[in-house]
DNA sequence: CCTCGGAGCTGAAACGAGTCAATCGGGAGG
DNA sequence: CCTCCCGATTGACTCGTTTCAGCTCCGAGG
């Protein structure tokens, strides 16, 4: 090992010292305060440090003291466009306030979410956006308990943890009124698991306005995921059924699903919205673009994402006096060609 | 500060170590060699470990010795759901190779990529994929000069570096040959800005496969941005020639643009294919969605992300042997309504 | 001539975990 | 009773950086 360099791998601050003829410590004032060294001193390190190559070591400077300076946003599925537009609030908001975000997708993957956050936890991360696979409460929990800053964005949480959500039960209500008011009284929730929380409250908030109109019903129709698959699926399965129990619409609990029924329904020959109208839920910019325009109920993506991360920087920066806050935005109806109201339809 | 506990932060192997009663290194080899330990020692300090809520410092980890276990992929636009199937294959192969995968969304400004680019590299992750902004070569020739391993993901590469693409001449032939083949001869090409290099050689192919056709004419009608508010501009410039002068089908550079294309026409009351067909480029899951089902150029978008990732560890696990490649997929081309022959329509 | 002060620089002590040669304890063998 | 051996455990050292008390000049003030 001759000096002034290591043998292999990177060169650290030591091999610069050596090879501009100065100490560590002013290499290191170089880097860090650099009004603190001649100017002559200054530039023949900084020679140094650009002949060497010589790039920080980050985990030796996190060690020793300063923070991590990244935030990190584990997305449910960045298949999904209401999850890239919300991570692009985060990252405006991470932008503004000089911090890195890395965005982790848990594609729904329970033992894939625990990776990362055992990972971010590792890695001290300046605090964690979360759209939890599921209530995983637990493991959230523990995190936040120790002390790493922890936002759920689009799920609720207790009092003990900062959340932005939007109004499901509101949204649900927005959509099925909607319906009603375009006389329809046969109408289907199409959207699952149950397990989720969001699903459950629009199916709650379509309850709500159904049973505020006399001999209106609300049949669920139940699914195994929020994707455009599942929603073909529910497409075939509501065809097949007799057209007088059929249901003259169906309220989806996203897009993606509203977006897969339709096309299923154009497949087989029904028309939208005459034999079928629809409802979507988040309006993605796909919606306005489909084959028939969607109805959709939208959400405030970006200052979701935006409100959670200064929520968070909140929290990291002012730790002794924060409060958690849970942030409920309202939703709002965006009405287009797949519920246009039919002249000819009367209720039955 | 009493003994046991760090006043404050989180708890070091040290504090595990003094409240359990052993040293040091019994802590880590309990965690890392734990057959090394007897029973009722690692049962105690992992006890304590639990009791204390200890978290391991991946920093520390780090700096002494072992890698970072992480690769990054600096994804152009998160928002483009071509991005974010090639992200899902990277995310598989990474999984399979026991590395965390972080998604760095540049969003196509070159500052945040160069802020990334810093990051990763002062983190020391094993390697990063990258579909860079614009031809940043020198920073990117940097980071690989200096040890990082470095894939180049949809974009080409010059020998010394990996690279996967898809042949974007072959694509633009493909889409032009089908249009000819379906009897137009005026066709535009709708993309743009022409310093990506996808764009000019799609413009290339379709060019070549124009050029074979006597009396066929290509213009390429410019586009600032490849997303679907620029679709939409092209969409009004096209409507608002004279029907005699207008193409009779468009090629668009990728599928966003053609959604906003098809979306303007139908808008303004033209009709695909009849008065326009349009082929688009990606085959993004929302083309077969789309108010007229869009025939586009489909790239094995997961195939591309799971060889870019395999290439990489390729890389990062033997340094020493190893040989740069370029790989090169070829697209296909999937005809959908929006370029179906008129004389073959099928009534409704 | 001595002192003081400040600019510029130095060097050692952390930070937290991994490693490995050295040590300890106790049972087997002589 | 003494050795030897082996499994279990120890603790000093290392990684690369930041920080900070302290050192050395050198010029100004007394």
């Amino acid at each position: 090992m001759r000096p002034g360099t290591s043998p292999r791998g990177t060169p650290s601050m030591k091999d610069v010292a050596l090879r501009a003829g100065v100490s560590l410590g002013t290499v290191s004032n170089v880097l860090n305060r650099p009004e603190l060294v001649s100017e002559p001193t200054r530039r023949r390190v900084l020679d140094t440090i650009e002949v060497l190559g010589f790039v920080r070591n980050e985990s030796a400077r996190q060690l020793r003291g300063g923070g991590s300076r990244t935030l990190a946003y584990v997305v449910l599925d960045t298949s999904n466009p209401f999850f890239t537009d919300v991570a692009r609030g985060v990252q405006e908001a991470a932008d503004a306030a000089g911090l890195a975000l890395f965005l982790c997708n848990s594609g729904e993957d329970a033992a894939r979410q625990a990776g990362f956050l055992d990972l971010l936890e590792q890695q001290r991360v300046e605090g964690v956006l979360i759209t939890p696979v599921d209530a995983d409460e637990p493991r959230i929990a523990a995190l936040a308990r120790r002390g790493t800053p922890v936002v759920v964005v689009d799920r609720g949480a207790g009092p003990d943890r900062c959340s932005v959500t939007v109004d499901d039960v509101l949204g649900g209500d927005l959509a099925a009124t909607h319906l009603l008011e375009t006389s329809h009284r046969r109408i289907a929730f199409v959207g699952g698991p149950r397990a989720i929380g969001q699903v459950t409250d629009r199916i709650t908030g379509a309850g709500q306005a159904v049973a505020r109109v006399p001999g209106a019903e609300l049949t669920v129709l139940e699914t195994a995921a929020l994707n455009v698959a599942e929603g073909r699926r529910a497409g075939e399965r509501l065809a097949g059924l007799p057209a007088a129990r059929r249901p003259t619409a169906a309220f989806c609990a996203n897009d993606l699903l509203a977006l897969g029924l339709l096309q299923q329904m154009v497949r087989l020959g029904l028309r939208v919205p005459d034999d079928l109208a629809i409802v979507g839920y988040d309006d993605i910019e796909f919606a306005e673009a489909a084959a028939v325009p969607l109805t959709s109920v939208s959400q405030p993506r970006q200052l979701l994402g935006r409100t959670a991360a200064q929520l968070l920087l909140a929290e990291a920066r002012g730790p002794g006096d924060h409060e958690h806050q849970q942030v409920v935005f309202a939703p709002e109806l965006v009405v287009r060609a797949s519920t246009r109201l039919l002249s000819a339809r009367t209720p039955t």
